[in-house]
DNA sequence: CCGCGTTAGTTCAGGACCGGAAACAAGTTC
DNA sequence: GAACTTGTTTCCGGTCCTGAACTAACGCGG
């Protein structure tokens, strides 16, 4: 309602500049001139902003191209090591760190297991820093270079500037992660839900790319879903909205480790499918799973008519363009019964929304979330590249 | 993720008259002085806007403040009677035409009844257009001063110039309303489905002011909701987003009409409700359910725990800030047992968002799906005064 | 009743921005 | 090598917002 805050001639700038950037990183190297048919903008609002960003480094000119009668085209595309992002994820049983250029090609990376007992914050924030150091010194990267550094944790992050993190089965209860990490560094920080990040980096370099209303649903020991409306990642009043694992799907029914009965989680989690087919609690969780599959377990079945009510849902509520199946079960999952999944979806949707949905596989595996930690970076940096550099440097 | 699209530097001016303009409607009048610290603008935009406003009518002048000491401020108001908007209600029993000024106070209005057996397409159409012409020449005012007419139909709206519309239990299958009423009409047409107008005018004038995350639930015949982020409802890919009625509560649970099993609508529909306590098929609904609230019969709290179940799910998988209650189902429950539905919920919800969200009943009553659709033209208004002016002309 | 202080609102110059047109650049083709 | 074609840059005009100077309208104290 009280929604658009714009304010001076200067925004039409910014805002520009990080459309051109946008389309330049994602349509891959173009000619000025394909700028101009890309952003709408005229030509010589093309030249003198893609002038500057030369200028300023961010972007550089990439070979040319024959012509056919003309003057050849040159082409820019941004500058893959203009800068760098970390991304972190931080697991139950470990913490990664990685480090990305601006095309997301990881650079280093280093990891740190945890025990899965108890996570102290301090121990945990001791290695994420120590993670940054080492990764940058391995790939020769001075910290003034990196624009960012983007953590995926468990649980629920609280927006502001602590980081507050709420993870039960974590053993986190408002634990200020941000405000931990920076008392070691000064590199801008961008913490969220490692749910979410995956869900970035699927957006953004999976299987969502281009859809603008999208769920990405992360299916493994937990279940989430990050929503994506608009383009953008959908937070809620407090940032915890694409709680789709707790999801009530049969009122009453099998107890949730969240306290409620009859989750979505309780059926289609990890730990549910197992214990549902009674497979022995000790055993290796995705060795158990490929067997259940490989015999075609009825339990399998039940599992994809489940998840089909789950996704239903998802379609019925939020009528997104495209829904993409990730984390581990997911994957293994999908990769055999996609089109029983569909079938499930389809027996519980309204026909209308069903239609518009296409509903595919995860592309970047189970094991992105320090990607899709970074992908935050790259976003504020698409969004304003010059902003995010002054935030770098103090 | 390609979402940004903005271009000239006339774009800020739009946008900041908007924001204005916005400004100054919801926080009722104001002197140029308070405008500026509203919007953030500096003196001097404030005054030409204004004067530009003021010149064009959309803006009047509303008395003075008494000074303590220096000029007394002018306050300034939105016009109210610069332009008029019409609210279509279309529904099962009747179609309703409502003319309203500016300030969505009803001038006219006008009922014709419909067989509930079909409705022919082409007679709903005439009554639209016959009551635009009565409520137009009640009220004295001239076509040209109409802004526009919002319709609420039933059913889903698919997006696009004819305003096709696909609602089964309506008997319509790709009915063009908006086609057939263009031929009719030159004003603005804004089709969109009843519940979504409800939502409109529960989120603009009602409950939901100022909610920029907000769930707006329709509980009557139906059971529809309007998801609302930032401030602006929340379509979907195919303009169906909101369909919470069909949302799975039991797997596999009671038949819906809509073919699948365990929809929230089989338990928690008007009809569901009597249906679930063996009422008469042809009692007076709202009677019967007003018995059963009366003596409390056990069928009420099993309502009251599967809506819980269904607005956990809302408080989960959206994180809104509010959840808006309405509907004659609704407003019946509510008024009588908001708090066992709160406690339903919170058993059924995830602590931290549910802590995030305050359930609250809806204030307008059933009765206001011509206000909404009236609100579709105001927002365009609001956001394009010059703009609706123009397509309004031609 | 007349300055003076105070607050509200207006006018104007200045700087930033985009788009259109013309100019310039760098090829191909005949 | 002249004509043509296409890509890119330069320049000018118009729009926009802001800060500062300026005008307007009022209370108050003498």
């Amino acid at each position: 309602m009280a929604r658009p805050e714009r304010r001076t001639v200067r925004d039409v700038r910014r805002g520009n500049r990080a459309m051109l950037l946008r389309e330049l990183y994602f349509s891959g190297p173009a000619s000025r001139n394909d700028l101009t048919r890309l952003t709408g903008l005229s030509a010589a609002t093309v030249s003198t902003m893609t002038g500057d960003l030369l200028g300023d480094g961010i972007v550089v000119e990439a070979g040319q191209v024959e012509s056919d009668g003309g003057r050849p085209r040159v082409l820019l595309r941004v500058n893959p090591v203009y800068g760098f992002a970390i991304g972190v994820d931080v697991a139950e049983t470990h913490v990664r760190v990685g480090l990305f250029d601006l095309g997301m090609t990881e650079l280093a990376k280093v990891d740190y297991a945890l025990r899965p007992v108890r996570h102290d914050p301090e121990l945990v924030a001791r290695h994420v820093l120590a993670g940054i150091d080492v990764v940058l010194s391995d790939a020769g990267v001075a910290p003034e270079q990196v624009l960012g550094v983007g953590v995926g944790v468990p649980g629920i992050v609280e927006p502001g500037l602590d980081g507050l993190i709420h993870a039960k089965t974590f053993g986190w209860d408002g634990v200020p992660l941000g405000a931990l990490l920076r008392e070691g560094t000064s590199l801008p920080l961008f913490v969220d839900n490692g749910a979410k990040a995956m869900g970035q980096a699927e957006l953004w370099f999976g299987s969502g790319r281009g859809a603008s209303d999208a769920v990405i649903v992360l299916l493994g020991t937990g279940v989430g879903a990050t929503i994506v409306a608009d383009g953008t990642a959908f937070r809620g009043t407090s940032s915890s909205a694409g709680e789709w694992g707790h999801t009530t799907i049969v009122a009453g029914g099998r107890p949730c480790r969240c306290g409620a009965r009859g989750c979505l989680e309780a059926y289609i989690g990890a730990e549910a499918i197992l214990e549902r087919a009674g497979a022995p609690i000790q055993s290796d969780w995705q060795e158990e799973l490929g067997r259940l599959l490989a015999e075609r377990s009825p339990v399998i079945d039940e599992t994809v008519a489940y998840l089909g009510v789950g996704l239903a849902t998802l379609v019925n509520l939020l009528n997104p363009q495209r829904i993409v199946i990730g984390g581990w079960v997911g994957t293994m999952l999908g990769q055999t019964l996609l089109l029983d999944i569909r079938r499930a979806t389809a027996e519980n949707a309204l026909a209308e929304p069903y239609a518009a949905t296409s509903i595919v596989l995860g592309r970047l595996g189970p094991d992105v979330v320090a990607l899709g930690a970074a992908t935050l970076v790259l976003e504020e940096f698409l969004n304003a590249p010059q902003v995010a550099r002054i935030t770098a440097a103090g």
